[in-house]
DNA sequence: TTCTTATGCATAATAAACTTAGGTATATAT
DNA sequence: ATATATACCTAAGTTTATTATGCATAAGAA
């Protein structure tokens, strides 16, 4: 990942615009759902990954399910209430975040 | 600034590309440049900037000349040879980085 | 059957890239 | 006079990620 660096901060919004997509999902379904979205351009690390959501959750914004399929433990992680809201406006900074930054590298793009 | 972690990674990129745009510029100068064509969106704190700006300089990517101006100090930089090759590279990263978060964020968008 | 790969969780040590908070100094506007 | 703008800088602390592990089960290859 040579630019791997490069989307610090938005972990956490794109674990939260997944959740809210998707309704629930678990860690490694998440790290395999980016990857492919992505064409492998963004891998997220399980040693970034699970202390996120960790994190996310003891702020009330995830609650966890744990599952037991083919005999191997998961950890469903869906939105609350309070997670819905903040998920609205992380993701609407996100976007202003993008336009701010396409805006400077290339002003000739246009975004519809 | 909310949103103000998630262009980390960037910074260098964003001085990099002004500087080629620019010629040269100045610490302070850039700070301001990119106020206002974020529209105040992106701040760029001193204490992120200089250091970047050193940095690129050990990296050799940067040239520096001082100069006085209204006796005030003013370091202005460009960039070097290796800098203007970097700068393509890098530049390229941080597009493809831009279309995957929209891609990711919003699918809707279309870039052109 | 053994070994590797994939699935699935987790944490600790380290590193990178910032913010915050200070410091110095001159010019301009109130 | 005093505050704001210009112009540079660094050190301490924080956030956020990578790297390196560790544990455990399932499936596929050698």
């Amino acid at each position: 990942m040579g630019n791997s660096k490069l989307y610090k901060g938005s972990l956490n919004t794109i674990i939260l615009k997944l959740l809210d997509e998707q309704g629930k999902m678990y860690g490694y379904e998440i790290t395999q759902k980016v990857k492919a979205l992505t064409q492998g351009e963004l891998q997220i690390t399980e040693g970034a990954l699970y202390p996120a959501l960790h994190k996310l959750e003891a702020e009330g914004l995830l609650d966890v399910e744990v599952a037991k399929v083919d005999n191997r433990l998961r950890k469903y992680y869906k939105l609350t209430e309070a997670g819905e809201k903040e998920t609205v406006n992380r993701l609407a900074e996100l976007e202003e975040f993008i336009r701010s930054m396409q805006n400077l590298v290339n002003p000739n793009w246009s975004i519809n």
